[in-house]
DNA sequence: CGCTTTTTTGAATCTGATCAAGACAGGTGG
DNA sequence: CCACCTGTCTTGATCAGATTCAAAAAAGCG
């Protein structure tokens, strides 16, 4: 876990062209607000207007609450992620951290205006975005038509992608979520997540290390159980 | 139903700033394929790239193979929505005709370089790839916590919003899809569609008439079914 | 008007939710 | 260092909402 001395300067390095005006990069650095979150502290974001959210370290997560005691999670972000944190509309939305992060939170509104002085911004931006719509789209898949096995498999699969150290032909992840968070990200309960682990470990197809440590022994065996395309033939 | 005699400039109004150069117009013209889709025929997008889409008219569905037999419907566009058809990846894509409709199709790497020379452009992109974006989030919400008359009565909200005629309190809708379409974008069979729309119909919240035809004939009757956050208040 | 396709309705089944105990991890204080 | 305590996770039994299977009714088309 590595820690950033200075949220803003990563993200200049990602975001920037080599080549910005330091002018530039002063009126982008003056929009920005710098946060850490904590996952002890309350609900930190106030969604009363659309952000832009920048991952400098740690890991969070985007939740909608969909009424009193219903929470759907949109979408988990680690670091490096940079993402659009919607205002309130029919639901309303909080960013909440799953370990200590450092974010950087800037008005979209603002920061799209700033950037249409700079192609090469505005492209990066929407790049990040169609990965945001990609994934989202694969999670309609998920939720729409898949069943518990299946969504749990391909979570497992999408976090070895993200977080996961490769340890030989095994994929070794650390998750930072609780099960509940992972229920209320495949729209599954805690005792069903439980259940579908259970399975998967009866299998063989993972090992797990205490409350976080996931190992997946075999991603072939896990992919087969995700109901991803290949797997129809 | 209107339709344009030229899918371009109905494209070119929308996306381009009326200063844009004839000559940079016309770089666009030469990347943009022009198709006429048929809900007859078969499949007509191969996504093996990346594409961007404009819609200018007709109404037609996005849709990912899951696997063998189980579709979802990932989104309805129509008239004057742009979109993102992604390549195919772990599931397979396709785009196909509600009823007959005229798309303009961009390769989305060559369209988005070209765009860079033009912010504005740029930006209109970026703006609509929200929009989807935050679309898509709405329908995990949807998919992962909500039931089915709430999901139903969602999706009759959405379409009143997108496509429904105001008819003094009620609103008028022309559903151009199936039942079968429903389902496979709620994540539900077409039984369990036909039974919510029945009690709907029992609570004299809408009238259906034909397959395509339902009138709303209490929104606020219809929110309060949907599940969204002011109700649990 | 008759034929096909889509939609509606009904009954049985099943997957995942709910309710209810236990087991375990991991932190605290003796 | 270990016993205890708290919150999380796992497992089991029952329940409910949606699916599946089956058939009838309605819509749309030639």
């Amino acid at each position: 876990m590595k820690i950033q001395s200075e949220p803003f300067d990563a993200f200049s390095r990602l975001v920037f062209p080599d080549a910005i005006a330091e002018q530039s990069r002063k009126r982008f650095a003056a929009l920005a607000k710098s946060r850490v979150l904590d996952p002890a502290r309350g609900k930190p974001l106030d969604a009363s207007v659309s952000s832009l959210v920048f991952i400098s370290s740690g890991a969070v997560k985007l939740v909608a609450h969909a009424s009193a005691e219903r929470e759907q999670v949109i979408a988990f972000y680690f670091s490096d992620d940079l993402f659009i944190l919607p205002e309130d509309g029919k639901h309303s939305f909080s960013l909440q951290a799953l370990q200590r992060s450092e974010v950087l939170i800037f008005p979209y509104e603002e920061f799209a205006a700033l950037a249409q002085k700079d192609c090469a911004i505005l492209r990066y931006l929407l790049d990040r975005s169609a990965l945001s719509l990609h994934r989202s789209r694969e999670k309609t898949i998920a939720l729409g038509r898949k069943t518990a096995l299946e969504r749990t498999a391909s979570f497992l699969l999408s976090m070895a992608e993200r977080i996961g150290r490769p340890r030989g032909g095994s994929v070794e992840i650390e998750l930072p979520m609780s099960r509940r968070d992972i229920a209320d990200s495949l729209g599954l309960t805690i005792e069903t997540i439980s259940r579908q682990l259970s399975i998967l470990r009866g299998d063989k197809v993972i090992e797990t290390h205490g409350r976080a440590g996931v190992l997946i022994r075999s991603c072939g065996a896990l992919e087969q159980r995700s109901g991803s395309l290949r797997d129809a033939a």
